[in-house]
DNA sequence: GTGAAAGCGCTAACAT
DNA sequence: ATGTTAGCGCTTTCAC
């Protein structure tokens, strides 16, 4: 292994001299600098990480914990951790996988100085491990919005919003009586925070508007083409449709074809997912987009601003935006 | 930050008996143990990893490149990670993520010592980064099996085998024409290693069964139908279809009960996905599951194995196993 | 503009 | 069965 020590030897500098070329922490004459970086190369230095850390008390690591729970939307998760390291990655950071479950370690991570900081994804209404963050030495910060005290800065989509744009969309299409079709049973029972605010933001439209909205939870796959029937079973009359499940969207949409409440001119269907899924539903339909890479970027800059000691960050919704592509027969 | 020295001045021993204990590297005296690890967890210790690492020579850190392109099968992805996260960390290892764009990445994990191991996914078929990793003074595993020299040891799910047994099974089920409805154009055209292997088992046991078979690229989502309509356009007597494209198969599969070549009685596909995706399909079908959590934990194993410096790895293939689910009229 | 040297918090000889 | 101590490879005062 080649150290700092060969390098500086090979430049005919000390150490210190070495180590200043690579932090620009103070100047240094263009001919040393030269010498030095040939000797870097030449001798294909890199700095131990570990030994770096001891010194300089920062790992340049953030550690986050990404959701392997069932129920989840893996497509939007990935989405989310594709932005983030790539924005992380600009900023000379890399990332520690840490996974949702395991409260213990991120402590580990944290207390044995193998993060700068943390970053938590499939935060719940009332999350336990909030406590345990705000007591760590390093910052943190949370991709959803929990309820109550905010001890820990937030970065997130804004579904609530998101669900009063839908209701205003499927109104103007005419329809009076919604159904939001979202997350599976699982999701819903730990009141995983994005599912939470979508229903509270949708069921406040409808009182809004007097119109009917209930909240129904949905198997992934081919099910929630049978949840369909239910909901219309329950109350003939329901005649849109918000729905927050990627994988349920091709079987709803489907089933509302075939039961003849979708059709060109009458659109029952408002989809909340990415665009690229939304594209997928053999039919143009309504959606609002769910910028998850923007959202894993905005995350990872405001995570580093947090770690080079910038402001304190506080809560970021990003704004849902609605895309229309269909052109209903009905619609003024 | 509380560090060894404050434990075993609490403890009333010597730094190196904290050490020791800890690691387990020599006998301890039961009381002096027992001291030491209540100072442990009353002062909260947890052992600074970057000094660890400096003075051990090793960080417990695995370095993972997960594939962050298009057209890969994120449920897949998804489930390898979950398998080998949960495995690695039974091993006491974590995980660096890193993305398999960034050749660099990996070799300034390695050079820095950041892991001790390095893990590569989605591995083409004559995959630039082999040659990088040999180089590398750590070990390092494929998940996937690039043709040519194995340089490096490979570990991963016999795609090539499953084509030899969906061939068998939609040959028992009485069709001869065959076509493989498989992963998107840009996975195929990278050579993804288990895009190639599947193409040339199912080739290779079509011609030896002497049926007729083709191999054609599909877009993930709704357009997959299209393509269905399109290999029918050309030879309209293709009856049996292997579909290994996650998001494509329940669109594959409507349009061939549409088109009346799928049936309750004449089945006319086998999938290659994992279980729940197959169930996910409106009606009972025949599938090949891909074993990802297991794949995961397996590469974790060896892995882990490698960096103990276990015997040499060389290449271990998961054997593919059918799931007949339907009940042909014409099945003898 | 550059060097020398004192740590950073651990592990693992080498002691006894 | 336990203590002493020399590094591990870097960053960062201090000194010039």
């Amino acid at each position: 292994m080649v150290t700092i020590a060969d390098v500086a030897e090979e430049a005919g500098v000390s150490i210190s001299t070495v180590s200043y070329v690579m932090s620009g922490k103070r100047t240094i004459s263009p001919e040393t600098r030269k010498r030095v970086e040939r000797a870097i190369t030449t001798l294909g230095f890199s700095p131990h990480a570990g030994a770096r850390s001891l010194a300089s008390r920062s790992t340049n690591v953030i550690g986050l914990q990404i959701p392997l729970r069932s129920g989840v939307d893996v497509h939007v998760v990935m989405e989310i951790v594709t932005g983030l390291v790539a924005r992380a990655r600009t900023h000379g950071y890399d990332i520690l996988l840490l996974t949702s479950d395991d409260l213990r370690g991120m402590e580990r991570a944290a207390r044995g100085s193998m993060v700068d900081a943390l970053l938590l994804m499939d935060v719940e209404s009332d999350d336990p491990r909030i406590g345990v963050l705000a007591q760590l030495p390093q910052p943190s910060l949370l991709i959803g919005l929990p309820e109550g005290r905010r001890a820990v800065p937030c970065v997130d989509f804004d579904f609530e919003e998101a669900g009063w744009l839908a209701v205003d969309r499927l109104r103007a299409l005419g329809h009076r009586r919604l159904a939001l079709i979202g997350s599976p049973e699982e999701v819903m029972e730990r009141h995983t925070s994005y599912a939470d605010r979508l229903a509270r933001g949708f069921l406040a439209a409808c009182a809004a508007a007097g119109v009917d909205g209930s909240v129904h939870a949905c198997p992934p796959g081919a099910e929630a083409g049978a949840l369909v029937d239910e909901v219309l079973a329950h109350d003939a009359d329901v005649s849109g449709f918000l729905v927050h499940n990627e994988s349920a969207l091709p079987h709803v949409f489907a089933r509302l074809v075939d039961l003849g409440k979708h059709t060109t001119g009458k659109p029952a269907v408002v989809a909340l997912c990415p665009d690229d899924v939304a594209l997928s539903v053999p039919a143009p339909i309504d959606s609002i987009a769910v910028p998850a890479e923007a959202l894993g970027e905005a995350a990872a800059e405001v995570i580093c601003d947090m770690i080079a000691g910038g402001t304190p960050a506080g809560v970021r919704l990003i704004a849902p935006t609605l895309t229309v592509r269909t052109t209903p027969a009905t619609a003024k």
